[in-house]
DNA sequence: TTCCTAAACCTACGGCGTAGGTTTCGCTGG
DNA sequence: CCAGCGAAACCTACGCCGTAGGTTTAGGAA
């Protein structure tokens, strides 16, 4: 890398950090990711990075907001059923998992209160309790699904672009249950697993509606 | 630290460790577990540790089956009906990532496919399938489940002994469901929204199968 | 023109994981 | 009884990491 005069800028801004950012977890992981290596990508001194961003656990959040601001207008014009806004906020949110496996397990980890989240929670649950669902369910079912789709998408990404493990083989006479089942599980992380066990917890939250009625 | 002589035993072994690892996991959390960490605490050369334990991936491979280890017998004696095995596992489950919140997000990252997991799943799936269920939900209600679990669980435990971040308050204008949901959600993490929860996963699957037959 | 500030760079520190080498204890075969 | 050998410990050293603190310079404000 070519070295650069101590007063000369680098062009750097947050948005440039942010976007580098990103691409670095995407490609080479969280493991690699740091400090040095981002400022390497960039072409600039480590310390530059913390004039635009505080430190490492503040570019991790940085990467979180970005990946987690592409899942942000799912709804868009979408009618207000509260279950086809529940799959396409799931749908688009699987989607961005499948772009960046390797951000994945940041967001699944931490707690989700950002402005954008809190919109796609709010614009399910307004449309639920306009549905007429008791505030009971409207308050769980949204925890349901989310608890769902991050655990779901955590192993079903595996925390990188090779997908999941494949599933291994089980010995018949010590798992029958298993081994019988095991085609079943071949196709592991695919879409049409995923609206099948999506179809599954909406099945519980109607029978649940319908049960405190 | 007393420093010992070069050849004199330490007297580690691979269960010591192990429990030494667990240990620390829960009081330090995953940031400032180390090698050297764990040296320190056990009285020993980091270098020690190398001869019982490969490095320190697998170190969090042990410390990963030591907790799984304590889920394993959940559903000792329980009767053959799914329902009550699925909750049984599921309450197990908890208790589990409860005692050990810093422990949990090793396990809900990392695909399980441990004798104990497998043993775990093959008594919930075998039960299913004597009480009729067709093979399609048989193999999709685990995944739904335990995808569920994990991601709840992840949420719900913060990764950390002081429980999740307390759901913030909201704004009533621009989110207006949030707002009014938000006394629902004092409970976070609670045992009784876990089941209320664990009984809407339930439902799903009940349903599911109610409708394939 | 002069000065100030923002943004870059440089140096240095303590901590990490771990590869490779050295030392000593205790067992075991002669 | 003792030679030798392997296991288990220790030590040193390397190259990473995050980041605190200091120095330099370009460019805008007074």
């Amino acid at each position: 890398m070519a070295r650069r005069a101590r007063g000369t800028s680098a062009g750097l801004d947050r948005e440039q950090i942010k976007s580098a950012a990103v691409a670095l977890v995407d490609r080479d992981g969280l493991e690699c990711f740091g400090v040095r290596r981002l400022a390497e990508e960039l072409g600039v001194d480590p310390m530059s990075l913390y004039h635009h961003v505080k430190g490492k656990a503040a570019l991790l959040d940085v990467v979180c907001e970005a990946v987690l601001a592409e899942v942000a207008d799912a709804t868009e014009g979408a009618p207000d059923d509260w279950e086809e806004i529940a799959r396409r906020t799931a749908h688009s949110y699987r989607d961005m998992a499948c772009r960046h496996p390797r951000v994945f397990p940041l967001l699944a980890t931490r707690a989700q209160t950002s402005p954008v989240a809190v919109t796609a929670l709010e614009r399910l649950v307004s449309a639920m309790r306009m549905a007429g669902l008791p505030d009971r369910v409207a308050a769980d079912a949204p925890m349901v699904l989310f608890g769902f789709l991050n655990g779901h998408l955590l192993a079903s990404t595996g925390g990188g672009p090779e997908g999941p493990a494949p599933v291994p083989e089980f010995d018949s006479d010590t798992y029958p249950g298993m081994a019988a089942l095991a085609p079943r599980w071949t196709d592991f992380g695919s879409a049409e697993e995923f609206d099948r066990m999506l179809d599954i917890v909406l099945d519980g939250i109607r029978a649940r509606t319908a049960r405190s009625a």
